[in-house]
DNA sequence: TGGCATGCGGAGTCAGGTTCCGTATTGTTG
DNA sequence: CAACAATACGGAACCTGACTCCGCATGCCA
């Protein structure tokens, strides 16, 4: 088991009833992410699989297990989004731009999940890394070019830039008066060195 | 009881014994968020106290009571730098600028209470309206002065411009790879229009 | 000092998360 | 196909921490 496996996932050798609970829970999840968070009572995610609360806690010992499993793709697909934002944009700032807006529209749409990715509870510990493993070295990337290039404050890392944008991010589409994507703007505005 | 009352605290005709134990909690509130954050157990905020929980519950019906009256002098004292500094500063978008500092530096020094304040949890409804009364206002009277003096974009709210902030402040000081500060500064950067 | 309004303590209740083990299902082997 | 071992399942039981409630104690006033 490499270091940056998490989870059960597409799993190997089960039992034919194991992978279809397997699935079931990252469907029930997704749902009852999608309507009350990812905070969403265990009990309900359970419920809505049909399982007993015991088959949750086997395939996913931790709820961040859980999260990362149905959120997989779409963080991978950010991941890969970097390197094509880069070659295919005009200037690697506009790709860096580019990047972030796609990680807060992701953010954004996650109820709950920019709380859980700051918030210290170790529940949520495997959730952070996971996150941060696979896109920190992205964003560093992205940053890099822009710093390189001249057009980025070269002071600021990429872990503190993200954690900075998943902070803004906390909250949004709770409130109307709460826009995150424009103070994320305001904040790589101030990143910027030459405009 | 006006609209802007939060809480017993300095409270006039109680028995002797009410008025000692209320103290008490001050006390042993103000202890415990130092020790353990803002979230800190009910029974052992009690504890300290040398009180039972049902005598916290009476005088501070929600743990959001307890918290605004905890760090009332602090938030009054903000409240009030806001047109001293706008008084005594070069320009509004300095007095602004040194406002957000004093804004942040209470928020990092207070473990949880940034995280508190963004919470959706209706336990803190009365902090976050607590906060957004007595500070918002004052922001805006910064933000509007430096707007006009065409130092600041003029299309950011100061509640936005302070969610925005409080938000940058959670998690401040778990890790030393992440700096609230420096993050507020940038935002506060790209909120600048000639620099 | 007596009477009673006020305040107190903490056992009890409730809501979630987490564990554990007897039972059921699966897959394999003879 | 039958019987068995390995695997997985369900959900009752347990734990923790917030919050309620009421019989008892205390302070205040006449």
């Amino acid at each position: 088991m490499s270091a940056s496996d998490h989870g059960p996932q597409t799993s190997a050798r089960k039992r034919a009833d194991a992978r279809r609970n397997e699935q079931s829970l990252l469907d029930a999840a997704a749902a009852a992410f999608l309507a009350a968070g990812v905070d969403a009572p265990v009990r309900e995610i359970a419920a809505r699989a049909g399982v007993g609360v015991g088959t949750i806690y086997r395939h996913f010992p931790t709820r961040a297990d859980l999260v990362i499993a149905v959120y997989r793709h779409q963080v991978e697909a950010a991941a890969e989004a970097g390197p094509t934002l880069l070659a295919t944009s005009d200037t690697p700032f506009a790709a860096l731009a580019q990047w972030i807006d796609l990680f807060v529209d992701f953010l954004v749409t996650k109820h709950g999940l920019a709380e859980a990715l700051q918030s210290d509870d170790t529940t949520f510990e495997a959730l952070h890394a996971y996150f941060l493993d696979r896109l920190v070295p992205v964003c560093t990337r992205l940053l890099d070019a822009a710093a390189t290039a001249g057009e980025v404050r070269p002071d600021v890392a990429a872990y503190e830039l993200m954690r900075g944008v998943g902070n803004l991010c906390i909250g949004a589409g709770r409130d109307p008066r709460y826009d995150a994507r424009r103070l994320v703007e305001l904040l790589i505005a101030g990143l910027r060195l030459n405009p």
